[in-house]
DNA sequence: TCTGGGGTCCTAGGACCC
DNA sequence: TCTGGGGTCCTAGGACCC
């Protein structure tokens, strides 16, 4: 049997359900991002007022863009400031995870009504294997794909694009080609007339900086990675880089659809409305740090999760990112514990540039219930045997943002 | 007034252990 | 005073993805 995978990509997901909340807007560019206040204001004739991207001032940058905002040359990952030069009158709304959210579930319950296996790839997208879906080998999974798009259509109103294809790789190219309400299958055979005249860089794995160090090897399309000689890519991309770049040239990819997998990592950063200096910022950086520190032991606790590692992340104004992290002696998922390893970590760094974001992150996890020793909420920075600090478990008055040579309070 | 937030995986050197 | 090989953990950085 061969196997059939697809890939099912929402169309502009933010956007579209902010449209099915905002109906008035449909066929207007609307752009999902900024994060500062851009809410519509309820008038009291019952109108609603939209921000326009002209009156916003901040540094967000675009998630989502409607198809009709993305025709004026708005993209996600833009700049907002940016994308307000290009289109002063597409209407901007603010990102509302939690909407996202409740439409992801609901979509990928209906899919999970016509097809069981099923991948998680974030908010918006999954892999389905449609192997063994009864019928799909006959129409080479064609009607399984029909039937999906209309599970997800009258389960959220929204429209996805679908690729079906031997694998993966090749689905997630081919869920691309026909957006918005695309519906692609590929064969095997089918890969030099559709695959390689396409760009390297739809490759999924392909990214900036390897489309560019390509392009500088004189290779641009798919077909003309395929036809390079695997020897040359691993001499200028390394054994295992190349190596792969030359399979997903000629749309090899034996990878599963894996439909659970366990965290490897919770994290919590922020970017500033203005870049904060250590020591003239203190007092504020203090507050933000210890309040990522209390949101990310909420969120390993939600989860139900313990960390060992807890690392810092530091974007300077420079945009230079520098991580530190440092083992516990112990799990632990305490705000105070977190807060105090965290500080460690700063106090390796050289705060002297202006900082733009800050971040916290809890690595290598484990379950709470997978736990064998009780979990103690006194996990020290040094290495064992922990000495035993007799603190109440709070998240309240944790220290301050620690700097060299200052000692704190 | 360019450039968010949450992730995964890979590489690589040094420590440390057998 | 010459010279091992593996294996694992820890840390830092970087590419990439949604």
């Amino acid at each position: 049997m061969r196997r059939l995978i697809a890939h099912l990509d929402m169309d502009a997901f933010y956007a579209s359900v902010e449209l099915l909340r905002y109906p008035d807007l449909k066929g207007q560019p609307v752009i999902i991002g900024g994060g500062r206040d851009s809410t519509p204001r309820q008038m009291p004739d019952g109108t609603r007022r939209y921000a326009r991207l002209r009156d916003y001032a901040g540094r967000g940058v675009i998630t989502t863009a409607t198809y009709e905002a993305r025709a004026l040359g708005a993209h996600s990952g833009m700049g907002v400031m940016k994308a307000a030069q290009l289109a002063p009158d597409a209407i901007l709304l603010p990102i509302d995870f939690d909407e996202y959210r409740k439409y992801s579930r609901l979509f990928k319950a209906a899919v999970r009504q016509v097809a069981p296996l099923v991948e998680d790839r974030g908010v918006d997208e999954i892999y389905i294997d449609l192997t063994d879906i009864p019928g799909a080998q006959d129409d080479a999974g064609l009607d399984a794909a029909r039937r999906l798009k209309q599970a997800v259509r009258d389960a959220t109103g929204l429209s996805c694009s679908i690729g079906v294809t031997p694998n993966k790789l090749l689905s997630k190219i081919c869920s691309d080609l026909e957006k918005p309400n695309g519906l692609t299958l590929l064969a095997e055979e089918d890969i030099p007339t559709r695959i390689w005249p396409l760009p390297a860089k739809k490759i999924n794995g392909i990214g900036p900086k390897a489309t560019e160090k390509l392009a500088g090897l004189n290779i641009h399309t798919i077909g003309e990675l395929a036809a390079a000689d695997p020897a040359f890519l691993i001499t200028h991309f390394g054994k295992s880089y190349g190596a792969w770049m030359h399979e997903a040239s000629h749309g090899r990819d034996e990878r599963a659809v894996v439909t659970y997998s366990e965290p490897k990592s919770i994290s919590r950063e922020t970017t500033f409305d203005r870049d904060l200096h250590a020591v003239r910022d203190r007092s504020t950086l203090t507050g933000i740090f210890t309040e990522l520190c209390i949101e990310l032991a909420g969120d390993l606790a939600r989860k139900g999760y313990a960390s060992k590692t807890i690392g810092i992340k530091l974007r300077f104004d420079d945009f230079k990112i520098v991580t530190r992290d440092l083992t516990l002696s112990a799990h632990t998922m305490d705000a105070r514990t977190i807060r105090r390893a965290a500080g460690e970590c700063l106090k390796r760094v050289d705060l002297s540039r202006r900082l733009r974001l800050l971040g916290v992150r809890a690595g290598t996890l484990a379950k709470l219930s997978d736990l064998v020793a009780p979990l103690s909420p006194y996990a020290t920075a040094e290495p064992a045997p922990p000495p035993v600090v007799r603190e109440p478990p709070s998240p309240h008055g944790l220290p301050l943002f620690d700097l060299p040579g200052d000692s704190g309070s």
